[in-house]
DNA sequence: CGGAACATTGAGAGGGATCAATGGACGTGG
DNA sequence: CCACGTCCATTGATCCCTCTCAATGTTCCG
């Protein structure tokens, strides 16, 4: 079989993804005069974070909230099941896995996440984070105080209903993963797991046909309720198809279409 | 095999479950005067609904917020998949199902709800719902506008703070069941469920140990990503170990804490 | 009473798990 | 820069749990 050669497009600075060219100036003055205050004015990702749809003015008030810029390094977690729910957490840059754990030590991957997207949310319920979020690689988070996103909510008009609809899409995407989880074969879900992965990148400036996996084989398979090495002959079986190019942890889609296929046509042997 | 007679205890009325015995005259007072109108007040299931822990008058206040009650009768849908999304349901009385459909047919149930329970909160992130609310039974309502919601988070005191826990506590129901989906057995699944659903009818006054139950097996068996006739064997498991009675849809648990030691100590062959 | 929906049970097949061995990549330190 | 160990990934052989297909039985309801 041939080597194939795949640049790490991940590794490079991705194109800032629909970012408004007439504040790209004004951006660049504030990250000179700012210097390391957070600022989510000029952070890369804020059209998908927090800040979502904000108002520069509303977006300063949130940047004032965000007590800390925390970094975390690969196999560091940002918290652990049972831990006192404080705080959410925004990350700028790095990839994570949630993970809840059985009495019996048996655990599952409920999530990777990446930048501009919500760690946490899950402590609200009972003040105590009922997963651990581990970094799995070196990262960078904004710490929100819980307690100030309540203030926060009665100052800026439709902060609320922000936060609802955040919470709102992470019960929308479990159920998407409970259907892979209930009624998929190995090959539709690691199918449906890259298209995700790809576009959440996409959405970031990435590839939409090329992306490096974070995690291992093994909390892939977590992930997909699968055995580690039955995502790895699933990745066979794909390059066998000519799906995928796959070379270590880095990955090539050739035939998205055929992948989409697979996830949404299933059909008894 | 022995006939075994087991009491439909779920049709009869349950105990009201931490009820504060002083206000119970209160209650019946306004039962009267109010007669219709909805009232968290009176209702059975206030101290594990959206009024959870609020005073008598913020309790009041919403009561004013909720629009109206709505009968649903058994099979009819409380919202369809991509119908907008206006409102939030609270169960007064019955039980429901949610599912999501992908987009070959397949469909997947994603939970049983049963009264106190809140229905909906997957489509206030798009607007729209995602998933299918059918009554497994005739079920009643109330009818929580969502606009509304953000009124009273204004006024009463804490309220938002117990939205976003209502929200984070599905989050963290929906951790478990990709736990179980992704790396339990066909007997350690339907213990669960069975754990589960005992367990949150007992809060409702319910027995602990014996319920009926309200969803066929192929709806289990969607739940738990499983065969109905895989459903039904590890029924018929349980029974010859001794652990349940089943007759039909009535259960009786009779060895609660071996279906837990089956949850909780996975061991392979 | 009869039909439809639901549940049980059996036999057989298949998909994924398990066990095991090998191979590659990467980081660390000589 | 290479040697070495560790972690990770691939692949094969076999097993078994769950699915599939099929027949029968039961309950419920018009």
């Amino acid at each position: 079989m041939d080597k194939i050669m795949l640049q790490a497009t991940q590794s490079a600075s991705p194109v800032s993804p629909a970012i408004n060219s007439h504040l790209v100036t004004f951006q660049n003055a504030r990250t000179a005069s700012a210097s390391y205050k957070l600022a989510c004015n000029t952070c890369s990702v804020r059209q998908l974070c927090m800040p979502m749809g904000m108002s520069f003015d509303d977006m300063e008030r949130l940047s004032n909230m965000v007590a800390a810029r925390k970094r975390v390094k690969k196999g560091a977690t940002v918290y652990r099941t049972g831990e006192e729910f404080t705080a959410l957490y925004a990350i700028r840059t790095g990839f994570f896995k949630t993970t809840v754990a059985a009495e019996d030590g048996r655990d599952q991957v409920t999530g990777f996440q990446m930048a501009a997207e919500i760690l946490g949310m899950d402590g609200i319920s009972t003040n105590r984070h009922t997963c651990d979020a581990i970094a799995l690689e070196d990262a960078d988070v904004c710490v929100i105080p819980f307690n100030r996103l309540e203030d926060i909510s009665r100052e800026v008009e439709g902060f609320s209903r922000h936060m609802h609809r955040l919470m709102s899409r992470e019960i929308v995407r479990e159920h998407s993963v409970m259907l892979l989880l209930g009624s998929m074969r190995a090959d539709e879900r690691l199918a449906a797991f890259l298209l995700d992965l790809v576009q959440r990148l996409h959405a970031r400036g990435y590839s939409s046909s090329e992306l490096v996996l974070r995690m291992t084989r093994e909390e892939m398979g977590s992930y997909l309720g699968l055995k580690l090495e039955t995502v790895s002959r699933m990745f066979s079986k794909f390059m066998d198809e000519g799906l995928i190019e796959v070379k270590q942890r880095h990955v090539r889609i050739l035939d998205a279409q055929a992948l989409a296929h697979l996830v949404s046509h299933h059909h008894t042997h």
